[in-house]
DNA sequence: TATCAGTTTGTAATGAATACAAAAATGATG
DNA sequence: CATCATTTTTGTATTCATTACAAACTGATA
């Protein structure tokens, strides 16, 4: 195992995920992946090199990740779930054309708020839709 | 009809769309809801009403309506599609307990904004969600 | 080796939304 | 009123993302 594995490996024992070869896989690509993917995208490449994988191995390891707080899950689109790594706070742009997700970074000022009205915040998602900077042309 | 009748039809018309009975029941039932009714809702309340009433119909009023404006669909909770009269710009907090949707008003200083990033922008959306005012105790 | 918990896999089921075509309503025209 | 075209509504079938479930597999431990 390369020293980018052995990386990966180390970041799932940290959150108490026991590192099998399928979720380091998972980790992998969407960690190296720059466009939010679907449970499908990953599985659809993922299958090229362990042919065995399956839809659910998938789901279940995204569910994995979600609820030890690896993942985030995007609901931008509306008919699918897009994830990507937790990392600093950031917001996304969805173009209605290509279908491109793009990441926004603007300074929000709620992003440190604990509360809103009284509700207690564990999410923030700040999600634009329009046409993209390359469809404009 | 009465007067609330009225203004709902000439809002239709407004809008050019035809005031047929099914779109005036759904247009009124939306504007009377205050938690952002799925197309499920909206069928399982007017179906008393109009036992006739077909789950398509529901759908194809919502699409009609949003080509034409009238209202905006909210992806927050990722399972179903939300909608809302289009109105002031508005965030949204979702009980992760509960499932309800609250109606959130901050300033929100990109409100305004018609690009980011270069990228040109038809919708905005803000979503909290976390653990709502009520769930909290 | 036998056992056992955790993981992976395949298949079936669920549920929101769409596709499609028949039936019903509408509305203009003679 | 009768006819005919257009729009709207309805019911059924289909799609597609996701979950449910149980069987097969894995790896560690006694
Ligand atoms: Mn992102
Ligand atoms: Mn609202
Ligand atoms: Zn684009
Ligand atoms: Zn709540």
């Amino acid at each position: 195992m390369n020293t980018k594995m052995m990386n990966i490996k180390s970041e799932l024992e940290k959150h108490g995920i026991k590192p099998t070869y399928q979720r380091l896989c998972v980790l992998e690509f969407i960690e190296q992946s720059q466009d939010h993917p679907t449970a499908d995208h990953i599985y659809e490449n993922l299958v090229k090199k362990i042919p065995t994988m399956s839809r659910t191995t998938i789901y279940n390891t995204l569910n994995l990740f979600l609820e030890k707080g690896l993942v985030v899950p995007l609901t931008i689109t509306g008919t699918e779930v897009r994830y990507e790594i937790t990392t600093g706070q950031h917001h996304h742009f969805l173009c209605l054309k290509c279908g491109r997700i793009y990441d926004v970074n603007i300074q929000c000022p709620l992003s440190q708020s604990k509360t809103v009205d009284g509700h207690q915040i564990q999410e923030i998602h700040g999600y634009f839709k329009g046409i993209c900077k390359n469809c404009l042309n």
